[in-house]
RNA sequence: GGGCGGUUAGCUCAGCGGGAGAGCAUCUGCCUUACAAGCAGGGGGUCACAGGUUCAAAUCCUGUACCGCCCA
């Protein structure tokens, strides 16, 4: 450790070595200790093929500190860390880099693909942990896991097998989200959904008796009645009921097709008719089913038109639609076309329009596991904060959703199942026959693999050793909090609820806390494609990771999103080098020898110090356990900067100097660096680097800040009295500092002071401290007295215990002082007649309290004193 | 269409029933032997709007406007 530190702090030079030397020590192992609370968090996977952005900077930081606070305060912290496969995310990665080599996944076959992928990972999948490192993440990293791990894969494959055996896992064809780039069904999450001016055709579907006009229909996605089975009116619309049961001609197809009666039909919208297309949208889907229509497929899987669309067969739906509309013009059949904004369904992984498509997948029924996670948070076993993410939560599990679950994708969980090519039996096991059980048919193993949620979904448990009853599981089970963005509450949270109480009987965490999003300056989200994003790890390298850190902390407000530009990490920047400086500062003067690890409560100031060191311990130890960081942090903030370092650090400079009285300069070091160490534990959490750094290099310190005790500090030294005389003094020692401004006296210049004050407390405290308010205010004559008129030519200031003189002679602006004053009476009389009439009001006394009537009593005496010395002040100076 | 959040100093935001606050910016004076990434001091606000509850509303209730997010 460097005896001297540098003038200013540049984290670039102690960064790494810090949290290298904390993972030489191993401090951030956290092995099952019986004899401590357990206190877990598990980090939400971080995708292998991120890269560490602002939302993760400022997720984890809320996690590291509390982790950091939870380690210090003497629990058993684990937090547990890991990265998630990322199925078609990463699986894209390593299309697009074969692409790039001319070749593709079907040439290079399944498992060499596989392969590939696995190496990918190996080279590029730990990116991100370094990225967390950097960051300061206090993660136990031996426990690292990844949701492919062999141990991982049993308990997703157990899952499986267990579902499935209590019926809650089946296959069937159903419409699903399909995205005809990934090539993949969807779950209906991954689905986002915008606002896209689309057009709303009138199409006329000829009668086939030709008796009438037909019938016509409106619709938004015209190249999908190809797939028409069905005409479909409400069965309460009179003005079709004469049609219902008749054959009307599916224009350009020329195919038969019923009007039918189904109450799904929103007679207001369109027509009121509509045409149903099974293969091609969830409703209509629906509506086939209750009336007995059969599907009728016309796309491939890539969206194009397949042979059931001739003559567009070939043709992308884009092109499809302007043909097929162009020929329908030709006919005559196109009514009107109208502007319609409707909501179009995007893949979320690449943003290509989804598509409704008919097949064959498996799902998770959801009712039965959602009702235990409903009451889980509704007894108050789990709990949101902000506590309003509850509502959402209920909305989404009580209208739950079946879970499509597969996807067609080789980068993955393969699903546990096989069919027989004879008898088409399921077989779904643990390890899979290689006959059929049913008839000793071939098996054919599914080639579909696991949404990668379904992994995610047992996070807290499986990375614990399930489904193994393994000595982790039974101890860091449930796991504490859990720290996620309000973005996937559906997706994971919910989810990891429902899992955990369905497999491991509990739910998986007490506290869920939804952080805010990181916007940028403007209140957009960052995003790759705006390019407004700020690279965190190039603020790291330009401010530090505790400037990062803390800055976001301050930011960060009950969960309120953050709107964020470069320069708000000034201020944690400049915040960590006022830390460095005031250690700096100290360090210069404490010994080496040891001190009193005590503070001293002798002098005033040092009893004022601690007592204001107490009420911060308690104040930010509470704001941690109520998640409040925002409060946490700028509780220290203030407290350091304006308490310890602007006003104690100040007061202690002439009694630490080497010629100073030694017993009062060992108690003016014990108490300092008593303090300061407090303030560097409890921001440790928050900055970890800097506080690492500083507090090793203070004398008498051992190991490392890491593991050192969160602080603790009796309440017996409050001391209100002490409190209330400081903040006279302070008060005094301003009102002189602004007169010496405002009448332009130089910093260096001595003034006389009088001070002129009735109240036995205020004579108390300048005859017994007044030394520490000439040298705050640089004040070479001090005197004080119950009877004192104005000295001449002095500025005042007036308070309701005294009032200050500072005779100026030959520097005092007469004009000025006059202005000073009169400014200062218009705003006391103005406080002054509110007072007044509140009190003039008879039902304010009868119906306030007596403590707020005695109160505004009292001010209101204050203040008619003050008002009545600045009048006489005032002509005194006319005269 | 439904729900949620926001609207407070020039900017970014705290405060959420009893005297309007912080950081940045701005103005003034300071290289005062820790820190100019600093020190001392100053100026700046009908707390979106309209009603209501209350002795008392930035704070609670209702409605309106605008911004943002989520769901359908």
């Amino acid at each position: 450790m460097p005896t001297e530190l540098a003038k200013a702090y540049s984290p670039q030079e102690i960064e790494q070595n810090v949290y290298q030397s904390w993972m030489d020590a191993g401090a951030f192992s956290a092995p099952v200790d019986a004899g401590k609370t357990p206190y877990t968090i598990v980090i939400p996977p971080p995708n292998i093929t991120g890269r560490l952005h602002m939302g993760h900077a400022l997720n984890n930081t809320l996690q590291d500190i509390l982790i950091r606070w939870k380690r210090m305060a003497g629990e058993n912290a684990l937090w547990l860390p890991g990265t998630d496969h990322a199925g078609i995310a990463t699986q894209n990665v390593v299309e697009k880099e074969l692409a790039k080599e001319g070749t593709n996944r079907h040439d290079l076959g399944r498992q060499a693909f596989e392969k590939r992928v696995w190496d990918w990972k190996e080279e590029y999948g730990n990116a991100i942990i370094d990225q967390l490192k950097r960051l300061g993440a206090s993660c136990d990293w031996s426990r690292q896991r990844f949701t492919l791990d062999p141990g991982l894969s049993r308990a997703v494959k157990q899952v499986f097998v267990s579902l499935y055996q209590k019926g809650l896992i089946y296959r069937g064809n159903y419409i699903v989200n399909w995205c005809p780039r990934c090539q993949t069904a969807l779950s209906d999450i991954e689905v986002e959904y915008e606002d896209t001016a689309g057009k709303l055709w009138y199409v006329r579907y000829p009668a086939k008796d030709g008796s009438d006009q037909g019938i016509v229909v409106a619709t938004t996605r015209p190249e999908t009645m190809l797939g028409d089975v069905a005409v479909a009116v409400n069965p309460d619309d009179e003005r079709y009921s004469a049609l219902v049961g008749s054959t009307v001609i599916l224009p350009v197809m020329d195919r038969e097709i019923p009007v039918i009666a189904d109450s799904f039909v929103d007679r207001d919208f369109g027509t009121g008719a509509v045409k149903i297309t099974p293969a091609h949208d969830p409703n209509d889907f629906e509506a086939g089913r209750r009336n007995g229509l059969t599907p009728l497929n016309v796309m491939n899987t890539d969206a194009t038109i397949n042979e059931n669309g001739a003559p567009f067969t070939g043709q992308s739906r884009e092109e499809c639609r302007t043909h097929l509309v162009e020929k329908l013009q030709q006919m005559g059949l196109i009514d009107k076309v109208e502007d319609h904004s409707h909501s179009v369904g995007h893949c979320s992984r690449c943003h290509t329009v989804v598509e409704p498509y008919l097949s064959r997948q498996w799902f998770v029924k959801m009712k039965d596991l959602a009702a235990p996670g409903i009451d889980a948070v509704r007894d108050g076993r789990v709990e949101f904060i902000p506590r309003r993410w509850e509502k959402i939560y209920y909305d989404w599990m009580e209208n739950i959703r079946d879970w499509c679950i597969s996807r067609q994708l080789w980068w993955g969980h393969r699903i546990p199942a096989a069919t027989c090519g004879s008898c088409q039996e399921i077989a779904v096991a643990l390890d899979l026959p290689e006959k059929c059980p049913a008839c000793q048919g071939e098996l054919v193993p599914e080639e579909d693999v696991l949404d990668t949620w379904f992994s995610s979904a047992l996070w807290p448990f499986s990375t614990l050793g399930w489904p193994d009853e393994t000595e982790d599981l039974k101890h860091f089970y449930p796991t504490s909090t859990l720290v996620t963005d309000r973005g996937i509450i559906f997706f994971w949270v919910a989810r990891m609820i429902m899992g955990g109480l369905e497999f491991m009987g509990k739910e998986p965490f007490k506290h869920v806390y939804i952080h805010g999003t990181i916007l940028d300056k403007d209140g957009r989200k960052m995003s790759k494609s705006l390019g407004n994003g700020i690279d965190p790890l190039e603020v790291i390298d330009e401010f530090g990771a505790d400037a990062m850190r803390f800055s976001l902390m301050m930011l960060s407000a009950g969960g309120q999103d953050i709107k964020l530009s470069r320069d708000k990490f000034e201020m944690g920047r400049n915040f960590a080098n006022k830390l460095w400086n005031a250690t700096r500062f100290l360090l210069m003067y404490l010994p080496a020898e040891e001190l009193d690890p005590e503070p001293s409560t002798e002098a005033f100031e040092d009893r004022w110090i601690v007592s204001r060191y107490q009420a911060t311990v308690e104040k930010i130890t509470a704001a941690l356990e109520s998640f409040d960081f925002h409060g946490a942090v700028t509780g220290l903030y203030e407290f350091s900067w304006n308490e310890f370092c602007d006003w104690y650090v100040e007061f202690i400079k002439p009694r630490i100097r080497e010629d100073a009285e030694p017993t009062s300069r060992r108690a003016a070091l014990s108490t300092a660096r008593h303090v300061l160490s407090g303030i560097l534990e409890m921001l440790h959490p928050v900055m970890p680097f800097v506080t690492e750094e500083l507090w090793q290099a203070i004398p008498g310190h051992r190991g490392q800040l890491v593991t050192a005790a969160w602080p603790e500090c009796p309440k017996s030294l409050r001391n209100q009295e002490c409190e209330e005389q400081m903040a006279l003094l302070q008060k005094l020692t301003r009102s002189i500092r602004t007169i010496r401004s405002e009448m332009n006296v130089k910093p260096a210049q001595q003034v006389t002071v009088r001070i002129r004050t009735e109240q036995p407390a205020v004579t108390e405290v300048l005859d017994r401290y007044g030394n520490l308010l000439q040298a705050m205010a640089r004040v070479s004559d001090l005197e004080h007295a119950s009877e004192m008129s104005a000295p001449p030519q002095s500025a005042s200031e007036v308070h309701a215990e005294a009032v200050v003189y500072v005779p100026l002679a030959g520097l005092i602006d007469v004009g000025k002082e006059r202005e000073r004053l009169q400014r200062d009476l218009a705003k006391q009389r103005k406080d002054l007649s509110s007072i007044e009439k509140k009190l003039g009001n008879a039902r304010f006394l009868q119906n306030a309290p007596a403590d707020i009537v005695a109160k505004e009593r009292a001010k209101l005496e204050k203040l008619s004193a003050i008002c009545s010395r600045l009048e006489r002040l005032a002509t005194s100076l006319d005269g």
